[in-house]
DNA sequence: CCTTGACCCTGTAGTCGCTACAGACCCCAT
DNA sequence: ATGGGGTCTGTAGCGACTACAGGGTCAAGG
C-alpha cells in the first residue's frame, strides 16, 4: 500500500505520516522499485492507533510511551492508566483555565456599551491590573 | 527603568520582553550610556495589557489591533467588542471540545479492569476505529 | 585598583506537532 | 512521447515563547 492510500484510509496528510517515520513513530517501511513507500496492514493499524490517541490529546511522548507497553503485552496495565489518568487530569485543569477565561471574557464583555474607544469598558479591562 | 524591573513589576520573562520588542509589539526603548534598555512608565503599561490580553488568550494579532486602536481613542469600540466577541466564541469552541474529550476519557478510564496490557480496555480502545 | 557577581547585550537555535513548499523522480494512460 | 498525478528528499515556516553562548557594563567589597 503506497503512502496516499495509507493517508486515505486514516485521515492522516500525507506530509503527517512521513513526519511520524522521521521522529520514530513509525517504522521505517518497506520500498518498492520506485523507491516509494510500501505500507502492511500492521502499520495502517499502529497510525490509526497514533491518530486516535492524537485525537484524544495525547503528546507523542506519551503516545510513544503506549506503544511500547503495546509491544509487551504481558506488563500490567497499570502504566497504560497512569498515561491516560495523568493526561485526564491535565485535560481537567485546562478545561477549568478555559471556563474561567470564559467567564472572565463574558464579563467583560457585558459591560460594553458602545461609544468611543477612549470609554471602552473593554479597553480599561485591559489596561487594569 | 531597566528591563529587570520590568520583569519584575510586570511578571514577565525578559527574553519575552525583548521578543515583544522584536516583533513590533513594544517600541524600541531609550537606551542608557551602557547600551542597556530604559523604559518609561508609558511602556510598562504598554507590557501590562499585552501581559493581561495574553492571559485572556488573545493572540499577538489581536493584541496588535487592540493596541493600535488604543491609540485612536476616538474610534467607535465596535471593533473591539468585535476582536473579544470572536476570541470568546473561539474559547467556547474549546471549551465544548475539551469537554467532549475529557467525557471520552473519563469513559475509557471506566472500562480499564487491571491487568495485563494484552487485556487492556484503553489499549484497545485507542486501537480500535 | 581589582575582582566578583549580578545584571544586561546580541544572535541564534530549540520547543511541539505538524504543514508547506521546491525541485526532482516514477508510473500509467492516452 | 507526453501529460498529469502521485511520490521522493530536504528544508523552512507557524505561534509564542524559551534557552542558551559568548560577550559587555556596573556597583560594591577587599
Amino acid at each position: 500500500m503506497k503512502i496516499g492510500e495509507v493517508s486515505r484510509i486514516t485521515g492522516t496528510n500525507v506530509e503527517t505520516v512521513r513526519y511520524y517515520e522521521r521522529i520514530g513513530l513509525l517504522p521505517k517501511p518497506s520500498r518498492t522499485g520506485g523507491n516509494y513507500r510500501s505500507y502492511a496492514a500492521q502499520d495502517v493499524d499502529r497510525l490509526k492507533f497514533i491518530r486516535h490517541a492524537r485525537g484524544l490529546g495525547f503528546d507523542i511522548a506519551d503516545i510513544r510511551s503506549l506503544l511500547d507497553l503495546g509491544e509487551h503485552p504481558e506488563r500490567d496495565c497499570c502504566e497504560v492508566d497512569q498515561i491516560a489518568t495523568s493526561h485526564l487530569v491535565s485535560v481537567e485543569n485546562k478545561l477549568r483555565q478555559l471556563e474561567q477565561l470564559q467567564q472572565e471574557l463574558v464579563r467583560m464583555l457585558r459591560q460594553c456599551r458602545g461609544g468611543q474607544v477612549a470609554d471602552c469598558r473593554i479597553m480599561l479591562t485591559l489596561a487594569e491590573r
